[in-house]
DNA sequence: CCGATACTGAAGTAATTACTTCACTATTGT
DNA sequence: ACAATAGTGAAGTAATTACTTCAGTATCGG
């Protein structure tokens, strides 16, 4: 279920607004509530609201409700796949460079 | 220019659609012509086209036209500072963490 | 030169997104 | 009890997005 290409989705569909990595930036320094992650950006709280569902609804983000304020925190485990997508795409690539450099070598080589 | 926020934006950004995070898998496998991209997409080549040339403003992809084929491939540069992004806030988090460790560890020797 | 290939670009459209405001419901501190 | 705090939820709206179709333009192969 981690790497199921829908949670992908939300993920990246995520992180692709600036408000909202500008969340995930302030929860990586720590938990936080609501109105403290909407403090620094310049929109209504109901708007913050609606990133912050996005989040969680990505995984990337949980939050927990303790009498009337919710505190907010980063899950690790869904950062890391976003994160995993990229690197397998990144090595298969530089992979390919290598063996592509390797054999250029050794065709020199045979001439 | 790496880190630049703008591109970080344009780079989530693309890679919060399905299809063009299946052009880049592809990529990933070594470079391709717009039509070869396109191939297993129930999309238009007008669509795909679209899709690339956000692909291509985000940095991740470049392309080179020779002849009446455009070629594309992979930025690994790109590629690794949106990883780079996704990894600095995960591990501020997890040293936070082991930080919260140590210090819970210490106070409870202290007792 | 001519038909097929490989795109390219413009226009239009339906759905989604990122907000807004406003009205509302708990909780908490005095 | 009451006011302030913390957040929730529902509309509404403007902008953006992900397509479509259609009408091009080069280039290539024979």
């Amino acid at each position: 279920m981690l790497h199921d290409p829908a949670q992908l989705d939300l993920m990246f569909q995520a992180l692709a607004d600036p408000a909202r990595r500008q969340m995930v930036d302030r929860l990586s320094r720590g938990p936080a509530s609501v109105s403290q992650l909407a403090e620094p950006l310049a929109m209504s709280l109901s708007a913050v609201v609606q990133h912050l569902n996005v989040l969680e609804a990505s995984g990337l983000v949980r939050t927990e409700k303790l009498g009337r304020v919710r505190t907010c925190r980063i899950e690790p485990q869904a950062l890391r796949s976003a994160e995993h997508w990229i690197n397998e795409r990144r090595l298969a690539w530089e992979r390919r460079l290598d063996r592509l450099g390797d054999f250029l070598a050794e065709t020199k080589d045979e001439t």
